[in-house]
DNA sequence: GTGAAAGCGCTAACAG
DNA sequence: CTGTTAGCGCTTTCAC
């Protein structure tokens, strides 16, 4: 049968003193408090000694907070946010917080049902991979004063803390990477632009291109398509149109999957005539044969940063202060996939 | 600013009515406690009206039910896990509840430390992949009648649900599968089988063999190796030492990964003259050359079957009632890399 | 039919 | 230096 935990009421009866002396020593206000170093012992040492542990609820409760933080993203079984979510938590777990994640599958309904759920749920923070139409809802959720930092894409003029990588750059080298191994008809598969990330893999492709006075070949797939599969299709029909491409960079690892799909469906020997690079590494990409080049986003760098601005935001009564905005560099790997055929 | 959340006081302030009485009308027990039927009405419409939400911290703290349920795998961001996770999650929001997923990357210790920490947390109930020495902290859960389910491996002579898949017949029939398409000399790499999943995927193994027989070649890596790098080398030494074998199946998919990156490094022709088989599935065997066969375990049937063990053990009082044991079959798919050469 | 009030376990303002 | 006490928002017993 469930024994009753003990609370600190217990204690401070077994100990014939008061609650509060007893969750004053408890929280470590023993000093501030000017309480006896002896009595300050006595406190711990029983505490320790029948395992107390304080009930968060009712912490909760009393406090307005509750050590949960969200952690919204895209698809939680996506490689890339499992990775980065893995990561997240062994830090926020280390800071005494707990992380709930949740994937919200790119649609503003779903993002925004679940963010008014957890919001009542009263968690200190959110963590946020944005649908493209939930600005509004983070804009609210700011002007609530709730700590919020976005991730991997952020909206233009809306002046929200957010770590993303700096897609442009990253895009332009991995182009020009591809340039520099003599490709000349280089094409790029991508999701339609309507969020940021994509934005600037587009225009990093783009620029390169432009630069080397090449010719771009771009396949933009709505978003939508994608979930419905019709994604695929497209693709094809991309590749069936494309005869003269040299090389392809795919702007997400999911695109790239699709791409090898197709190539093995319809044209095998195409995985190694292409030069091919993917944005997201992916464990696999270094035992593919050919092993596939990648613009790997630096997932540490990111969770750390993430919490490095949630941390004093959670201390902060007015989240609005100072925002952070962060962009850190993907690093390109080099592999077969993108040398000179 | 944030504006203060409305509670069921200023409903009943409004209404000039008392909180019981709005309490009673939103738990949906106007009926039974015979309030008529007008006062409800105008209730739940002014409950609806200003958008009332339940502050769920207090109600924790007086049912002593938090809604929240702990997914604890080896790791989230293990594809075979994440994927789960990410079905789990889905079914656990539709029934209220919210998940909080870790990562115990199969340590007795971070999985109790894990453990006491969210049962301090007060959460309604667990889902555990566990490591190998924990079965006196899950029986220690069951007596105190909280919710337990098992998932992937069990403990012998624990009686505790759990759900697995029927790991001995789906590595049987791997095996068997591979002795069909002529190869003889078929080795198994695994890691040391002090798990149930473990252990009968060996015995699986072993038997198809006899049966047949063959004779058998295997590798049992020490857990604490894998995560030690080490394991890397103990593989390579497997295969230079084995030099005869014409077929391996890796007993996880982290395994099969490092297979094949050592025959990439070593012996990329083995790749394709080899007969190969991977317990788990991944996205990308399908795109592999040669696209790998796998086992690959029914996700959405497991975290059906999960949650619906779960979800009656969350109503009842006395949990150890009944036990539910699932076994479930897992899938071999074949692809090019296990038929005859 | 409806309401007053106790209390879940904790924190912290206030009193001594 | 330590204790008393008032809630946090909700559920539920008991009284009217």
């Amino acid at each position: 049968m469930k024994k009753k935990p003990v609370s600190i009421r217990n204690i401070a009866d077994e100990l014939k003193i008061s609650v509060t002396t007893v969750s004053f020593v408890l929280n470590g206000k023993a000093k501030e408090k000017h309480i006896s170093k002896e009595l300050t012992k006595k406190v711990l040492d029983y505490a320790k000694l029948i395992n107390y542990k304080p009930n968060q609820i009712a912490q909760s409760l009393r406090t307005g907070k509750s050590k949960i933080l969200v952690f919204m993203v895209e698809d939680i079984s996506n490689n890339f946010f499992a990775k980065l979510a893995r990561i997240f938590e062994d830090i926020a777990y280390d800071k005494g917080y707990k992380v709930i994640f949740c994937s919200n599958e790119n649609d503003d309904e779903k993002s925004n049902e679940l963010i008014t759920l957890f919001n009542f749920r009263q968690v200190d923070g959110f963590v946020i991979v944005p649908s493209p139409g939930i600005k509004d809802t983070i804009e609210n959720l700011i002007k609530d004063n709730i700590p919020v930092v976005l991730l991997d894409r952020f909206f233009d003029g809306l002046d929200c803390n957010s770590v993303v990588i700096d897609n442009e750059k990253a895009s332009f080298d991995a182009t020009q990477h591809l340039i520099d191994n003599q490709f000349k008809n280089i094409g790029f598969v991508t999701i339609a632009p309507d969020q940021s990330q994509m934005e600037g893999r587009l225009s990093g492709y783009i620029k390169a291109i432009d630069e080397n006075g090449l010719k771009p070949h771009t396949l933009e797939i709505p978003y939508d398509q994608v979930y419905k599969g019709k994604g695929k299709e497209l693709v094809r029909k991309f590749f069936e149109e494309e005869k003269d491409l040299d090389a392809v960079f795919f702007a997400t690892n999911y695109l790239t999957q699709t791409g090898l799909e197709i190539f093995k469906e319809n044209n095998p020997s195409l995985i190694n005539d292409l030069g091919i690079i993917s944005f997201d590494d992916n464990d696999m990409y270094k035992i593919y044969s050919p092993t596939i080049t990648s613009v790997s986003q630096p997932l540490n760098d990111i969770s750390t940063k993430l919490m490095e601005i949630m941390l004093p935001l959670l201390k902060k009564k007015d989240v609005t202060e100072t925002t952070h905005k962060v962009m850190v560099n993907a690093e390109l790997i080099i592999r077969q996939s993108s040398l000179s055929k």
